[in-house]
DNA sequence: CGTACCGACTGATGCGTGTAAGTGACGCGC
DNA sequence: GCGCGTCACTTACACGCATCAGTCGGTACG
């Protein structure tokens, strides 16, 4: 018997429960504890029986063994920590969807996904990534560069749905696209964007707007008038008036939430939606139904992009290790993206 | 030299940079390892001298030193990570200001604050902290009963803002009472309470009704019609009408999300707000202006619901280490409850 | 002058794990 | 009968840190 310090409080008043290692399996099982470290990570390079195997299953299963992290990081030198940067952005259940389910496939893995909130009060990502020295970090949006550069040097690899608003390529959010698409094929040709005035979202912003432009652009329709409309709908109704004075029959917002603003200028001036102005936003949120008039939005598909995140992280787990410099550059998640987002028509848009 | 393995590649192509650990601050300082330890950690038990103090601070931050998490929390039996479960609710920013500001609070005490999200398809908390062994869990609402007494007999605090809906008691969500308290001074007598059909919300929305219903008894009020909404708004204005019909002249909602759909279920009823309904909500949701009419609700205030948590927090790691089942007891987060939400009153409650 | 004490450190050990290297038993070919 | 190769394990070490138990030189005390 060990000398672990024993709490000597009598058995009635139970300190915490110590729980069991690998040791307190190993001699249930009846052998070493490289045994039990080899049937339980089940290394391919060492014989065991199976009967043994079998042993030390059922110990481990009978104590509830569960290994101890830190020890397994120490030990590897890594962490099977990964870490998912949720923006400080009202994404709908995007990021809540996407990081529960990436939780559990991970956890299939062996690996622990944990969440971090970025902020202005926040702590940065940098000093989190000293402190758990993930295997692999996940966001929605691209890091900055000081962060991402931190992270390559340190080669941790890092995985995002979306590049940054200055980064061109295919992996653009296209939002923007399918909002100017929907709104061509509704007969509109004067389109304007609506923007927000939320601080912390300027690379979103920046991005979800070049997707409207470019396809303007690719459309043959003239530039999109741009206009920013803060949450509180202060001046929202003179900035509508101006935009129908201009001859603009339509706004892409850039959220929902920008959307309803705008709807609610547009009542406020009296005019009409969609007859005199039409409004489409950004994720789908529960109660685009309920507005007046009902809001058309772009719905994310938040399973499908919970699977893009699940399939990189397999990608970087089953990954060589050899040639970590590879593995450590950032990558987008692309593909499927027709899948990824669809357009929900309602009246706002006719 | 020790003969930690080395990147054969040439520097050039430099692998994933090693990270020092506090034997090359030693090496540098031109002190033992202990040393190093004590100084940083700041052991009052152990004498250092200023000189040899401020050696090591200085080697340390010359090679940007930063303790392997890992190691020390297998040497010191207990991690430094805190773990902020987030509820499948959307809880406006709550959540995410609180976890932000919590993160950087625990930073200063040396804990890392790592985020969880729950839900349907997410991790079991138990899970989760048998990986990472967390200080001390917090939560918004209780955890459920296997949960919390998992982490008791495992000697980890628990933190709620809130009990769930089924203990009664002064931590009680009183967003409820200022619902009806505003609802009373505006002159109705006949209220109804208007409940989520999201699942995964029980506990909270029990635990607002509570509140509701309460309310209404201490003001001698019958007890509130009971009405559930879903955010379709599918059969919201029979349900308006049906509630006007029985002579109910103001709704409480659950939260804005369910206000809003009252608020249109009224419009399609060809009904006016507030003249023949008023309704409040809950969350103050940054678009609550721009809705027909503009939206009453109870606001949160973030920065005083972190500063509770961040106490508690402090309250924790303070605490006598000896006694740890009177810590392992969760803990609700009361004092000041006028302080932390208020009414916000806009048109739709006149 | 012996020893008790104190300041300022250092050495050694253990935390729980992964894994390279070693060990004994057994079978097989010659 | 002996070397040799498997098989099925076990032993031993390393990971980076906290911390207890010394160590050593100097001073105070009797």
């Amino acid at each position: 018997m060990d000398a672990r310090p024993v709490n000597p409080s009598d058995d009635r008043e139970a300190g915490p429960a110590t729980l069991p290692t690998s040791a307190d399996v190993a001699r249930r099982a009846n052998v070493s504890r490289a045994t039990v470290s080899y049937v339980l990570n089940g290394v391919t390079t060492q014989k065991i029986s199976d009967k043994t195997r079998e042993a030390v299953r059922r110990a481990a299963e009978e104590l509830g063994y569960r290994p101890n992290r830190a020890a397994q990081s120490l030990a590897a030198g890594a962490s099977r920590i990964a870490m998912f940067v949720v923006p400080s952005v009202h994404l709908g259940e995007l990021s809540l969807v996407v990081s529960s389910q990436l939780t559990a496939r991970a956890a299939e893995r062996g690996v622990t996904l944990i969440a971090h909130f970025q902020g202005p009060t926040s702590r940065p990502v940098i000093d989190v990534a000293q402190d758990l020295r993930p295997r692999v970090v996940f966001s929605m949006f691209g890091l900055d560069a000081d962060t991402t550069d931190w992270l390559q040097e340190h080669g941790i690899p890092v995985v995002s749905l979306l590049p940054d608003g200055d980064q061109a390529g295919p992996g653009n959010d296209r939002s923007g696209w399918l909002q100017v698409e929907h709104l061509v094929s509704r007969g509109h040709a004067r389109i304007a964007y609506a923007d927000t005035t939320e601080p912390g979202l300027e690379a979103v912003a920046r991005m979800r707007r070049r997707g409207v432009v470019d396809a303007c652009a690719q459309h043959g329709l003239e530039e999109p008038v741009y206009e920013r409309f803060d949450l509180t709908a202060h001046g929202a109704q003179e900035k509508v008036r101006s935009l129908v004075g201009a001859g603009i029959t339509a706004v892409a917002s850039y959220n929902d939430e920008v959307a309803i603003t705008v709807l609610a200028g547009i009542r406020r001036a009296g005019l009409r939606c969609p007859e005199d102005l039409a409004v489409i936003g950004v994720d789908e949120m529960a109660i685009n139904g309920s507005m007046e008039p009902p809001l058309s939005s772009i719905e994310f598909d938040v399973s499908a992009i919970a699977l893009l995140y699940a399939d990189a992280l397999s990608d970087i787990l089953d990954g060589d290790p050899a040639r970590p410099r590879e593995a450590s550059t950032t990558r987008f998640l692309e593909g499927g993206d027709e899948d990824v987002m669809r357009v929900v028509v309602r009246e706002s848009t006719g």
